[in-house]
DNA sequence: CCATATATTTTACGCGCGTAAAATATTGAT
DNA sequence: ATCAATATTTTACGCGCGTAAAATATATGG
């Protein structure tokens, strides 16, 4: 019964017994119209199954309704969790949002503002590939759509830059671990991606350096967005040329640590904060499956309902007309203590 | 400079000297307009950037170019992984791939297709959530749009059904388990969501049967999509309650088993194929982490690139017209053996 | 070079809906 | 009941493009 007969809104206006105009203020807010004629419209609807034409709704308009989500790789976790969350907080304000991922790759980030801008959306939350990114063209892109950038700042573009707070992670676990053993030194990529990783480090600097403790940072080799293989490998080099001073391991994020675990497993190293351990490891973001590595990984977990609803709010209000400066909301994570340290 | 004063096809016309119903073939197909008319389209284009309002194009369309992928969950990388491979396939075919998430939950799998109806897709590629599905919703947006699912057998309905071999997934792993030590038992949850997990229960039954081995299958409790955790706890319960009659574990699922693993670690089993140790595990999807956890997990991977080269080269064939009857495809996967079992 | 077949472009019209401005209905106070 | 003030509906027009049919250009064969 998808198709009553009723092809346009004239004609479903005419069933209805209201005029066509009253039927679209309707469709665009349902408490515009005169309760009668509300009452009137719905029970048409259930009974034929209406819908507009969502192109010839858009082609007219200004601005649509549709929210673009951008992320740099869909099949992280962390960017998956997080795009889902802002994809319900869209829904619930009456948006229609649609995801995109980058993949990694800073073409495929140009090519989605592109048919971004095609879509003509009411906004957009992007989290950039970050370094790679092409900065003029996102630059360009904020000042003619209402965007949003989350989760790696470049520059100060857009409406706001929503967060981690990264200096508070990386102090935080720096802090704990040196409380409890060994102060640790900071295992990371050389070139990564994510501007993040270099606030992190420097987080750490400065946590050791305020304890009065000798800062070690490993940096290495890899390209791209495959970290556990890339900590991996590097955490195997690394053990074989005995690069590390302490058996406290932080690294930089989780995806590393959990390919620096599985070095350690094929090293023969217990990993953990007992007695009989040979080292420590911890890493940062709250990966969904840290909980599940051996052993469970400590970690500073990002609070992505507080990340994704700010964004979300954020860009709301940006689109409803209000005019607020720029600036930056970076929120705390929260340290989770496990076996690995 | 990407509005150069250029607001609709007429002007962009005008101003490339070709008349607009001809500029509307070039958009539809480059290579439908003469030679010397597509050189001086395609020199208007780089001049002036301009684009087609996507709206107007498609609202008096028979049939857009939009083909929609919907999976269970984004945030499974074995979805996340095959979305992203079906989205590059239809790029690449000129079609305009846009991915939805059911987030696990029938009534959003229902809300998908509803809006979907009014994208006016051109083909549609659905993993279902399987045994929640609404089979009558889905059997009848497969009679209005043409569809193609995958993943999860749903009827013999749509264009046809891709999917993975889990019957030869679990009968070779099944074998290899049988060579290479004690046949295995068969850990799985009770009602899971995916009918795959049926087959894969029925082609150990059976492989067992055939070796003359006697069968021992462990369901466990549990609802949902957090599968590694539901592992953990099942494994748990399940070791204290000395419920296995081998050391040798088959999980329904690579989730499940990391969920098991962690349980190993935790009860102080070592996991392996050598002599110390106490239990081997493995698991089926060949899930991106198998290779990170402690111990690598020995699997049978799916053929990623096979099952959705194939999902896609299908709906692309029935939009073009082709009619054939339904069939099933199912491709063989991997096994890998790592250090688990 | 001409006639015919074919490829390409142009003419002409309409799709389904948004929206300003005009017309009408409703409300509230007197 | 009356009238202004306000809420709601209707009139009237146009958005940007797809597409069938008509007109024209190009290719082919003799």
């Amino acid at each position: 019964m998808s198709d009553s007969g009723i092809k346009n809104m004239e004609q479903f206006a005419a069933i209805s017994g209201i005029s066509r105009p009253t039927v679209s203020k309707y469709f665009n807010d349902p408490d515009s119209v005169r309760r009668s004629s509300r009452e009137r419209i719905e029970a048409a609807i259930d009974k034929y199954n209406y819908r507009p034409n969502i192109y010839a709704m858009n082609q007219n308009r200004a601005m649509t309704k549709n929210i673009g989500i951008v992320v740099p790789l869909l099949s992280d976790t962390y960017f998956a969790e997080i795009a889902r969350n802002l994809e319900q907080h869209c829904i619930d304000a009456g948006y229609r949002p649609t995801m995109f991922s980058s993949h990694g790759d800073p073409k495929f980030e140009v090519e989605i503002l592109d048919n971004l801008r095609s879509l003509k959306p009411a906004g957009v939350l992007i989290a950039p590939l970050g370094r790679a990114s092409n900065r003029d063209v996102l630059e360009k892109f904020c000042e003619d759509v209402p965007t949003l950038i989350f989760d790696s700042k470049v520059g100060e573009i857009g409406i706001e830059f929503v967060g981690s707070d990264n200096v508070q992670f990386a102090r935080d676990i720096t802090d704990y671990l040196c409380r409890s053993g060994e102060p640790p030194c900071f295992f990371e990529m050389k070139t990564p991606a994510n501007p993040n990783a270099h606030r992190r480090r420097q987080s750490y600097l400065d946590a050791m350096a305020s304890f009065g403790f000798e800062p070690q940072v490993i940096s290495i080799e890899g390209e791209g967005w495959a970290f556990e293989e890339i900590g991996f490998r590097g955490a195997n080099d690394a053990l074989a040329r005995k690069l590390f001073s302490t058996n406290t391991i932080l690294c930089s994020n989780d995806r590393l640590a959990i390919g620096f675990l599985t070095a350690c497993y094929e090293n023969g190293l217990s990993v953990g904060r007992s007695e009989g351990d040979a080292i420590r490891v911890a890493g940062q973001d709250g990966h969904r499956l840290t909980r599940y590595t051996c052993p469970p990984l400590t970690t500073v977990s990002h609070n992505y309902e507080a990340v994704s609803l700010q964004a979300a709010k954020a860009l709301f209000a940006a689109i409803d007309g209000e005019e607020n400066p720029w600036k930056s909301t970076r929120i705390e994570g929260k340290l989770i203590l496990r076996a690995s340290a």
